[in-house]
Parts: C-alpha cells; structure tokens; sequence
DNA sequence: CGATTAAGTAAACAGCTGTTGACTTTAGCG
DNA sequence: CGCTAAAGTCAACAGCTGTTTACTTAATCG
C-alpha cells in the first residue's frame, strides 16, 4: 500500500481500508474472470497486500465471494428504489449495462450475477437476488402478484433481465460495437426491448 | 465404459467413441461450470475413462476447450444455415436459448460463448463467433454492410444476441418460470424483443 | 494361436491453491 | 519514550491440478 495520501487522514495501516479495498478489487476480479479463475494471491496482490489477509478479514474465499454478492445486491437495491416508470427502469438498466462505478468492470454487479461460486448457500442467495430484481422489473411495469397473466409477466421481466446480464456478458467479451457503446446509445434499443416486452401491460402513466 | 453394447459394433476399446464421449462430456462440464472449474479428471470421470487420455487425445485441456468451441461453432452454423425469416431465426434462438441436444445442458451453445478460458487464441476465436452470429441476426433482419445506420442496426443485432445468451445464462441459474419455460414460451417473447429490435428495418418479406 | 500394436490405466511429477500459525512491523496511548 | 495491541508479512502445509512416463490390458491379423 502507498505510504501517503493526499489528505491527512490514516492511510498505512487501517483495516478497515484494507477490508474495503480487497472487496473492492474482488468484485472486480469475481465479476471479469470469474470464481474459479480467481485465485486469492490475484485479489491481494491488486491491493498489494499479502494474501493471508483475506483469510483472516473474511474467513475464506468463499466468504468474500458471498460479502461481493451482498454488496451487488445492495447497489442494485439502491438503483431500483429511485426507479419509477418504465424509462427510468431502462435508463438504471443501461448504466449497469455499461458499468456504475469508476475503475471498475464494464457491469460489474450484473456480472457477478452470472457467477457462481460452488457453494450451495452462495448459489441461493444469487437466485434470491435475480427473482428479486426481476419482480421489481415487473412490478414498475404495472403487474401486482395476482393479477391473471402475471406468470407470462414475470416471464417477460426475466427475458428483460436477460438482456441486461446478456449485454453486460457481452460487452466484457468486447463484441463491437456494443463493447464501446455509451450509456445513451443503449438507452434507445433497450427501451425498444423493454417497451416490446412489457408495455402493452397495463401500463402506470398514461392509457 | 460399458463391456457392451446393444448393436453389435464395437464397443469395448474405440479411441474415435472415447474421443467423442470425452468431447461431449467437456463441452456439458465448460458450458455448465465454466472453464477454470472444470477439471480434467471431472470430464474423464463422466465418461469412465483415464483422466490422461484427454492429454493424448486432445493435447491439452485447453485444445480440448478450444475443440469443443470448435463444436458449438459448427452447431450455430447449422442453424443459421436454414434461418430465412426473422420469425425463423427466433425460434432458433429459442431453440438454442433452450437447449437442443438430449442429455445436454440447457443453452449449452450459447453459453459456451460465454466461457472463457484465459487462452488469447481461444478468446479470439469465441469473439469471432460471437461477432459473425451477430452478423447473421443482422442480415436475417435485411441488413447489409455498408448502408447507411449499418452500425446501429449491428448494436441492435448484438442486442438480440444478448438476450440470447442471457436467456440461456438465466436459465442455467434456475430462475423460475423462465428457468423451465418450453421452446414454445419462449418464441412470443423473444419474438417481440427482435421485431422491436430490428422490425422497422427493411423488413425482407412485407412492406 | 501367438505376436504386435493400439487403447487405456496407474503412479508420479511439479506447480499452484486456500488456509494456518508464528513472526515482524507499525500505530496509538500511558 | 516504552509498551501493547493491532496490522501485516512470511513460510509452511496439505490438497488438488494438468501432464508425462512407464505399465498393463485388450483387439487385430498373419
């Protein structure tokens, strides 16, 4: 780690810094490569600290994996709550598509999404959170749990989120031009997507 | 391997069955668990065989990956081959978003599209796919090279590629009902994701 | 039938992986 | 300052990975 900051504040030694920056460079690794093809040395070294530190802040890698995962789930709360119509939702969408965060992996919390680590609790709380944002897709699109036709609904959320981890797939494999489109470039298709899917349902604003 | 077979052709000692049994079993295991996870011994294991055959058989675990990219190359081909219309192209997307082949794993295809083995040559071959596949979606939809908007018809065609590959990863996680919804389920759907996408094209049959 | 060659196995290997325990270094406080 | 507890390193470990080598077993053919 640098030995000083631009500010004054403690910089050498801090766990806590040194906690967020491993699960920061793990996010970035689990969600580019993968689980398996990280290995813990690579997540340390990003951070240039030793590697028993992962152990010992996390438990295990399989522990930090899960803390990942908690983490994307709390960003893709976060986006989903400002969400109120169906353009709005487009618009969150796109900019996970492409990738929030500086520095980091182009959809990066889709991606981990689409990750999976072996372990079985791990696994369930992934699906937890693909049903959870799916129903949220569904729910702006005007659908109540028991309405008649909410399965063929919640169907078509789904294959909304499909486009949305299948572009951020896509785009980390560097398929041009989507590889390099912005956010606004995507807004215009994804819009057209999610219209198709889910706008002749009985839509929140207007008819 | 089994000391018989129901026909009378050989069974017992066949180097070309094994290759092909291990081919099969690679491709199951890399586009269900990914590459990195995928051990050698897993995929012999599958087949009741040596895990050193695949080394003799293959050269490497990575040309077996490459070999079974190979595969799902000519298999994409094959479908594309006989696609004319837009409506026929969704329902080989769907077909494959499912899963074609018995005993495989859903979108097996696709999604090992997806996976990446670290590999250079392997990654740039699984673009070129990805990037061709996408073409053909274009032209399917009446596009040609270089008329003008030929790139944002290509980003639209890549969209639906993704909603491809995002169906099939989806599918593999489970998520319900789009995790057990038939080929048949699927078309309406993706049938109004690429009309939307690229309907207002030149359409090849009316208007 | 016996020999030859292919098909498959077994064991060993070097390198890497996650994790642990003992050690060293730094920050903070009396 | 000197001491203590925290923060981080280091080296070692057991287990697993891909690959190779020497071997056993089975099929083929004169």
């Amino acid at each position: 780690m640098g030995d000083r900051d631009l500010r004054g504040a403690p910089v050498q030694r801090d766990a806590a810094k040194t906690r967020q920056l491993l699960l920061e460079a793990a996010r970035r690794r689990f969600a580019r490569d993968g689980y398996a093809a990280t290995t813990v040395r690579d997540i340390a070294d990003d951070v240039g600290v030793n590697a028993a530190l992962i152990s010992r802040y996390f438990g295990s890698k399989g522990d930090l994996f899960a803390a990942c995962l908690e983490g994307a789930v709390q960003d893709l709360g976060r986006s989903a709550d400002k969400v109120q119509g169906l353009p709005q939702m487009v618009e969150a969408i796109s900019r996970h598509a492409v990738g929030i965060t500086p520095e980091g992996v182009p959809g990066q919390v889709l991606l981990l999404l689409l990750r999976s680590s072996g372990d079985e609790h791990a696994e369930q709380k992934r699906l937890a959170v693909l049903r959870s944002f799916a129903s949220k897709i569904a729910s702006v699109a005007g659908w109540t749990p028991n309405q008649p036709g909410a399965e063929e609904v919640l169907l078509r959320a789904q294959v909304v989120l499909s486009v949305a981890v299948g572009v951020a797939a896509l785009r980390l494999s560097g398929l041009q031009p989507l590889g390099s489109a912005t956010e606004q470039e995507l807004v215009s298709p994804l819009l057209d997507v999610a219209t198709a899917l889910l706008g002749r349902q009985l839509s929140p604003s207007k008819e």
